[in-house]
DNA sequence: GGCTATATCGAGGGAGCCTCGAATTACTAG
DNA sequence: CTAGTAATTCGAGGCTCCCTCGATATAGCC
């Protein structure tokens, strides 16, 4: 059996600051935001970040880690439910996750194969929650035959990428038109 | 008048091996390859390179010229015979040039405000003639009445990145759907 | 062969990554 | 309240990279 020991106030309290600084600091300049800066911010020794851290994303993978939960919470709800854009739901709502901040699409799309990291496993429960939706919108013949996870997997993260990259405008337009794309001739 | 001398012959011979090295080296790693290494992989010292090449932008521009120039060739080519998928070829082939170093892309879409840069330059032409194509197709019919130039324009750099960050037949197939939704529903 | 514009060289200042041993400090038990 | 200890923090140091600039070299012309 594991005791497992509350950590120290101080630490605790770095933790947080860690996790503050760094969400600002990615949200303005990205996630190759420098490390030494965020450390810098939250008036900490750039040692505590990499204590608490081991790496940039392990970092980012405990920022998202409650924003995810309310990813997976909804994709859930429109399994469950019975919904009619689900699929569209779905992808609105990944791609913004996804576009968090500026560099996360990238990481997302590069982090399957990564194995063992937070980003990993959110990355592949992600792509099954896209493969359900889809199987269900093929079965009932709102898509084209031939769809499958992986175009939601594509779509989602490319759409990501333009919201980064571009504007949420030009994701949300290519979105609808991919969408159509993915719809069956009627 | 203004004389332009003849450039030295070890001037001229650096500058094409730092070209071909530049090129080994952003094959291999991406746009983001260290400028001292291909430096040193050429056999000059690193104010040799920034000598030819003030930043990393001017260096990818000399690099993708002629391949601009073939693309915008194929573009013309495209507008003026009368050409039944023009629009398809045209994204296929945008995205490949898009595609040729990783993290190009990203440079690509950002790229339309930073002014006078070479890639500047090209992306303004290749959008130029996306949204030429598309009004062609729009007009017969063939496309969907609300398709736009900026519509290509976020396809071809999101295929693109596609095409670096996940794989070339994810890009393709992505390519595929999205011309779906572009088209004109029956 | 000598001159000079044209090129090259590379040290140097700045920044960021990450590691690791030394110093500190929060907790715990007596 | 006081030690003792384990958990935590600190930050210098080694590395790589960016980019600049004065000193040095040399190709090509007369």
């Amino acid at each position: 059996m594991t005791t497992t020991r509350r950590p120290r106030a101080d630490a605790r309290r770095n933790y947080e600051r860690l996790l503050a600084e760094a969400d600002a600091a990615f949200r303005e300049q990205g996630v190759e935001s420098s490390l030494e800066g965020i450390a810098r911010r939250a008036g900490v020794a750039i040692g505590t970040l990499y204590g608490h851290f081991p790496s940039r994303r392990a970092l980012i993978g405990a920022l998202l880690r409650d924003r995810n939960a309310t990813l997976f919470e909804l994709g859930e709800r429109l399994l469950t439910a019975p919904a009619p854009d689900a699929l569209a739901a779905w992808v609105r709502a990944a791609t913004a996750h996804a576009a968090t901040y500026r560099g996360l699409a990238a990481l997302i799309a590069g982090g399957l194969d990564d194995e063992a990291s937070e980003l990993h496993a959110s990355c592949v429960r992600m792509a099954e929650i896209g493969e359900r939706i889809v199987a269900r919108g093929r079965e009932s013949g709102a898509l084209r035959a031939d769809a499958t996870g992986a175009d939601v997997t594509a779509l989602t993260s490319a759409a990501a990428w333009l919201h980064e990259q571009v504007s949420p405008a030009a994701a949300d337009r290519h979105i609808t038109v991919t969408l159509d794309g993915l719809a069956a001739s009627p």
